[in-house]
DNA sequence: TTGTAGGCGTTATCAC
DNA sequence: GTGATAACGCCTACAA
């Protein structure tokens, strides 16, 4: 590959000369600059960019992490929106993987946390995707840090750090309120684990409406599982085991997923013999016909990414609270007194 | 962040002293590099990558191209392969975004593709994922590069390039093999684009089966589309408009999918009136008990990402194809006569 | 408008 | 074993 000096030679000029070009500066003759990009074309030239980043600190590109798998259907969706996003501005997407070893000297005990990476890959920002409350001291180093950050669904600021979260509680209100205009006081809840805050203002919601209406969370039909099929699965047939049980169960779209294959296993059918309705509206929500509180997951990424962009130019660093809407389909059904 | 020259001065050597504990080079007296380590703990220092790289020509990054978006079944179980492995070696992965826009100067009219956007990234070596033969002139430059590639799912090789892919027309082979052994002699296929490499071998596996049992592929049955369920669906409904109709259906996952819904959607049962075999085995066919020929998604990325490797240290780079096997579930039935 | 020289943080090649 | 010094490819004052 051609280097700036070659360049430089091959036009008869010094290399600040094609550097200025390169960048675009004001200030260079028209001729030498059609003639130095002439040059550039027959060569086939491109800067070299860990040269660049090595003296103007900038990469033009943003690290993920990710704590689990990308293998996830809201995971995927959000990022697709960040991968749109972050190439119209120019950046690529950096993932960091899981790495078990570490290359370069051992034994030193230097952690090598969020913010080694991140300096290590000279990332401009880096984006949190799928991370819990739990353990939040984890975060302290990097909102702390100057790496300009954004997390999803993680309510966390710092100096250059902030969040991106959808409306929960009121998505969850709506579920809620939409069962109970159908006539289901009985409401059973299938939700993801207790630190996650998405799923404590989920539940918040349901509380502030069962309260509205004088009725109350019964503990037996709470459950707070892993984000899985299969918890959704075993907890479904735990409730259908109970001589009281509901007769409407709300909650994250896998587990209740999980819950209607239960529930048809059972013999039972929906919506005729119990109503569903999920949170999230993933693909396959469509596929079970299941109504369902829709995030915008797209969206989530493309603001999470434009959130960054504000940030590493600190224009802004608001955290963001995106509505949320209902999509009706056909699994809930009227329950007559 | 603390430099190699912070650490040399503190330790009060030089700091090609310091490089060589960094990369942990014998003949360092052992006072010494204890020394240097305790020095870089408390200072918390890390090495820049941007400036290893640059001497080195070596990034610890993967790059990986994707055509179109990462939100699809198959790619993403393949992604997490390639996650897992890469990070099991030390590497990272940069996923190239579509840049609409250039940062740069503009308009000098070079190409910024494959090539370009690699070594402007200085990634150690790239996988393309999600290709088709279409236009395949494009992967030219690539492949007489130097630049380490791994293809998924397109049989090209290169100097230092190579591919990876799913005996695609044993699997299709099986498939037939199976409804032809329930019966069936009249089979619709949903294949999709004909360029695409794993399509045409699927496509030639039916015919071998056709021919060794004296059918013929009925081109009024055999369907070319894009991977989506509303193309499934569409192909299936003009399917079920004709007189003459296949008592089974083998395609891929999603297009078969599709069609389950139009067969449904039309009041019939699977399978007792109507038979589906699907190929990759995504997610979605669980929740369809569709039979289907499983490809090891995640193998393929680990697969491929060792391949990678190997290429990258010059050890291997033969191409490889991964068996297929057949997973049985419920949307077949046994034909009588 | 252009050139010179130093710097970004490393590694590598010599000497000592 | 260790230390200078050049080199990697680019950017950025400062000079001219």
């Amino acid at each position: 590959m051609a280097t700036i000096n070659d360049i430089a030679k091959l036009a008869n000029v010094s290399k600040s000369t094609v550097s200025r070009v390169i960048n675009n500066y004001p200030d260079v003759n028209e001729k030498t600059k059609q003639k130095i990009i002439k040059i550039m074309q027959e060569n086939n030239y491109w800067p070299n960019t860990m040269a660049r980043s090595l003296s103007t600190n900038k990469s033009y590109t943003i690290g993920m992490f990710v704590p689990t798998n990308l293998n996830n259907f809201f995971f995927r969706e959000v990022i697709q929106g960040i991968e749109y996003t972050l190439g119209k501005h120019g950046y690529d997407l950096l993932y960091f993987t899981h790495q078990k070893t570490m290359r370069f000297y051992m034994d030193t005990g230097i952690k090598f946390n969020f913010v080694e990476k991140s300096s290590d890959k000279n990332v401009d920002g880096i984006i949190m995707l799928g991370f819990n409350m739990k353990n939040i001291a984890r975060f302290n180093k990097l909102i702390k840090s100057k790496i300009p950050t954004v997390f999803i669904d993680v309510k966390l600021t710092g100096e250059r750090a902030s969040y991106i979260i959808s409306d929960n509680e009121k998505g969850a209100i709506k579920a809620v309120e939409y069962l109970i205009s159908l006539g289901h006081q009985k409401i059973g809840l299938l939700l993801g684990p207790e630190e996650v805050k998405p799923t404590q203002d989920r539940l918040s919601g349901c509380k502030k409406v069962f309260e509205k209406y004088g009725l109350q969370v019964k503990t037996d039909w709470l459950y707070h599982t892993e984000y899985t099929l299969e918890d959704g699965y075993k907890s479904m047939k735990e409730i259908l085991t109970m001589t009281d049980r509901p007769t409407a169960i709300f909650g994250e779209d896998m587990m209740v997923i999980g819950a209607i294959r239960a529930a048809r296993d059972a013999g039972l059918s929906v919506p005729e013999d119990i109503s569903f309705v999920g949170f999230d509206n993933i693909e396959l929500s469509y596929h079970y016909n299941l109504t369902s509180v829709n995030q915008d997951q797209y969206k989530m990424g493309e603001k999470a990414s434009e959130l960054l962009m504000k940030i590493i130019n600190e224009e802004e660093f608001n955290p963001i609270v995106l509505p949320v809407n209902f999509v009706e389909r056909t699994s809930c059904r009227y329950l007559r007194n």
